[in-house]
DNA sequence: ATGTTTAAAGACATAATACTCTTAATTACA
DNA sequence: TGTAATTAAGAGTATTATGTCTTTAAACAT
């Protein structure tokens, strides 16, 4: 599994916000209740998105949280990394520790090919653009929620 | 990180043995120190690549584990799934549960070719070949072992 | 002011992974 | 036959990931 469940939760909190025409305060027990995540659980993995600002909380009636920025400028990336760290795939993307360039093995090349292309991905994709396919779909809370979960 | 580290600590193993000249029994205490692994886990994790019939074991004096295959036979994926189980890819390549291609997000596509992709590169890459890279050197432990490690 | 709603912070619990050690079984050899 | 060498099996410990709960702090309403 590339990504931890923490991770996960907050991808698909994100999208979920980022599904909304509104940007308005959610509360996370309503975002733990759609996405069907513990609670207690997701608070803490959005406590870590508002802490790198991609999410901003707003406490009392009325509050929860909600996107700080457009969810077209918040790439997959920025999210797994806000909960996750630094990039998982920086060494071997085998998870081989200590490897270098200097004598590779031959899967170094392909790796490093391929590892290239994850991190594109991740980087190129927003928030925005995984929550509105479902535009098609009248549904969309249903939708992203069967495809994010 | 896509490997777990039982599975790490196999594979290196696994190459180390494939880059022997002959195929004789090595205690996994030259293996464990060579590797710089713990004796302790790396007996575990090699009990499981012995009860998958990827090595052979022999107790007693002039004992240890060797390959029970040809290298050449014996592909990465092999070694993979014998200590984490059947292949972790099965589902999104993100690690987002219960998704399907029914209403696949943006990333599917590409995620399916990439995953593929790895899933092919461990079919196809046998340890020999991991092993065997380090012939225009001449310290091939120490090479095998920089490499891996 | 007081109470209600909410997230933040931190303590606690459980599960999974990683690692260590002990004992038992097998083999060789003196 | 007995002792040393070796893996197998299983118990035990440590660390990390995941999940739960309680308390605190902020914002609002009355
Ligand atoms: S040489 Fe091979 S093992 Fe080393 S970092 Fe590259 S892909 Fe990983
Ligand atoms: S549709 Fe997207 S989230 Fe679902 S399995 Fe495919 S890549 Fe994963």
């Amino acid at each position: 599994m590339l990504l931890s469940k923490s991770c996960m939760y907050g991808l698909r909190a994100s999208v979920q916000l980022a599904g909304k025409k509104d940007n308005t305060y959610v509360t996370i027990r309503e975002l733990s209740e759609d996405l069907d995540i513990s609670f207690f659980f997701l608070t803490k993995v959005l406590q870590r998105l508002t802490q790198a600002e991609i999410l901003e909380s707003y406490k009392g009636p009325n509050g929860g949280v909600r996107l700080l920025k457009h969810p077209g400028e918040v790439t997959f990336l920025d999210v797994v990394t806000a909960i996750d760290g630094a990039c998982t795939l920086n060494e071997c993307a085998l998870g081989l520790p200590g490897c270098g360039v200097m004598k590779p093995c031959p899967l170094h090349d392909k790796w490093s090919i391929m590892k290239e292309n994850i991190m594109n991905m991740m980087q190129n994709i927003t928030i925005a653009e995984l929550a509105n396919r479902g535009n098609d779909n009248l549904d969309l809370d249903g939708l992203i929620h069967y495809i994010i979960r």
